[in-house]
RNA sequence: GGUGGGAUACCCAAGUGGCCAACGGGGGCAGACUGUAAAUCUGCUGGCUUUUGCCUUCGGAGGUUCGAAUCCUCCUCCCACCA
């Protein structure tokens, strides 16, 4: 029991520090049913939560499976300083409004992967605040600057001459008070979070709270590039509250290599029967396709169910197997007659008539399924189909 | 605080009076090939009632000139070295 939790704890992480820790509260769980608590930390900034956080929140729910409460906490506080990542500016505190607000929107879309019977949300102003003066020059009195000069985005900025603003020392510091308060036995985060979390075991033994915390470090997920980590601003990400069809077609045009990534940190097979596939698809015996049609099915099905993922799959086909229409066509009514390169900035399937002159020019343009070769073409009085490239399309009535 | 260097399109980066809507690379979009995969090859990559035309853009504001990203003045910001 203890043993096959622990493998299934460990899948995918990129790092485990006292992984007995961890196995002892297992033990404990298992053998009393005695709780633990697993902390971590969020941003208190408007939430779009896309799957490279899931993994993350995957991993939470295995907690929650084998006996882990949940602390999920939202960084108000902390995030004000803005976590040093070498080009960070202080930010503004968010009203309190705004934070409960986001922590709402956090609650809509946190719970489609975490049980909240098992989640505790916790906003850390809570006890920061309190913390006072006189408590954070307590904090500061328990590391140095050398060790904090190690942190490598730091070292590398100090190196470098580069400025690093005395706040940025606090706010490993904050997050690891965190871990203190909260009696957390485990603390998880993304890679790059290893010096702030293991300032949490640090400030624990300081304090003297107990057993300190056990870490797990999960990789950042690959966005649809695969090259980058999923961002949004990179605008490489599958949000998770993005409709079915566009969830589903997102996935498919992952690249084969990367599927087997995300097979890995975001499916909920067996490692075992991932194995399999890939061996299936590299003797030729399954297609590769096939197999990433499974990947997205299962996580659409995750965040809309089963049937809008079905659903999202057929629709995909429809359009890209068979080359039909899409079957939610969105339609305008314009009147005539009109040029195309103007219709197409109107249905909202061009940015500019320039641009759409050059898509006319390379070849993108249909209509009616016929390539359109005359920029100065005008659209009489009827109905057509327009498309612009592969999967842009609107109905067009001209009046 | 002193001295020097810099700011060009999504990013990097050429360009030092007209040939510049601005070389090149990256990224992006599109086409071919496919499985809307990857790789590869090709085209495009400021806007405009329609393009061998017009308008806007080279940190900001003025100025010189027939003409400026390029020269001059002031301003803002960044970097390096020194203190």
């Amino acid at each position: 029991m203890v043993r096959e939790a622990l493998e299934e704890i460990r899948r995918g992480s990129v790092e485990i520090i006292d992984e007995e820790r961890i196995e002892e509260l297992l033990r404990a769980y298992f053998e009393e049913g005695r709780e633990y608590r697993v902390k971590a930390g969020f941003d208190p900034t408007a939430p779009d939560l896309h799957l490279g956080h899931t993994v993350l929140l995957q991993k939470l729910a295995t907690f929650q499976k084998y006996g882990g409460i949940v602390q999920f906490i939202i960084g108000d506080f902390t995030a004000m300083i803005g976590d040093p990542t070498g080009k960070s500016e202080t930010r503004k505190k968010l009203d309190r409004e705004t934070v409960l607000q986001n922590a709402k929107s956090y609650g809509e879309q946190v719970f489609k992967v975490l049980d909240p019977e098992r989640t505790e949300v916790l906003f850390n102003s809570q006890w920061l605040e309190a913390l006072g003066a006189s408590g954070l020059l307590e904090l500061t009195t328990l590391f140095s600057v050398a060790r904090m000069l190690e942190r490598d985005d730091f070292e590398k900025r100090f190196k470098a001459q580069q400025p690093i603003a005395i706040s940025e020392f606090i706010y490993p510091l904050l997050q690891g008070y965190d871990s203190v308060h909260l009696r957390s036995d485990i603390e998880i985060g993304g890679r790059d979070q290893k010096f702030n979390l293991l300032m949490g075991r640090h400030l624990q033994r300081s304090f003297g709270v107990g057993k300190e915390q056990a870490i797990l470090m999960m990789p950042l997920l690959e966005g649809l590039d695969g090259v980058q980590k999923m961002s949004k601003s990179l605008g490489n990400y599958i949000g998770v509250t993005e409709p079915p069809e566009t969830m589903y077609a997102k996935l498919l045009s992952i690249s084969d290599q990367l599927m087997w990534r995300y097979y890995e940190l975001l499916s909920s097979r067996s490692l075992e029967e991932i194995g399999q596939m890939r061996r299936e698809v590299e003797e030729g015996r399954l297609h590769p396709k096939r197999a990433k049609e499974l990947l997205a099915l299962e996580i659409v099905e995750r965040y809309h169910g089963r049937e809008e993922a079905l659903r999202a799959k057929e629709e995909f086909d429809r359009v890209h197997k068979e080359r039909k229409l899409p079957s939610d066509l969105r339609e305008f009514s314009l009147e005539g007659p009109i040029w195309i390169a103007k219709a197409l900035v109107a249905t909202g399937l061009e940015p500019s008539t320039s641009q759409a002159r050059r898509d006319i020019q390379g070849g993108a343009v249909r209509i009616d399924g016929e390539k359109v070769t005359d920029r100065d073409l005008h659209l009489e009085r009827g109905e057509y189909i327009l498309q612009v490239g592969k999967r842009k399309f609107a109905k067009l009535k001209v009046e």
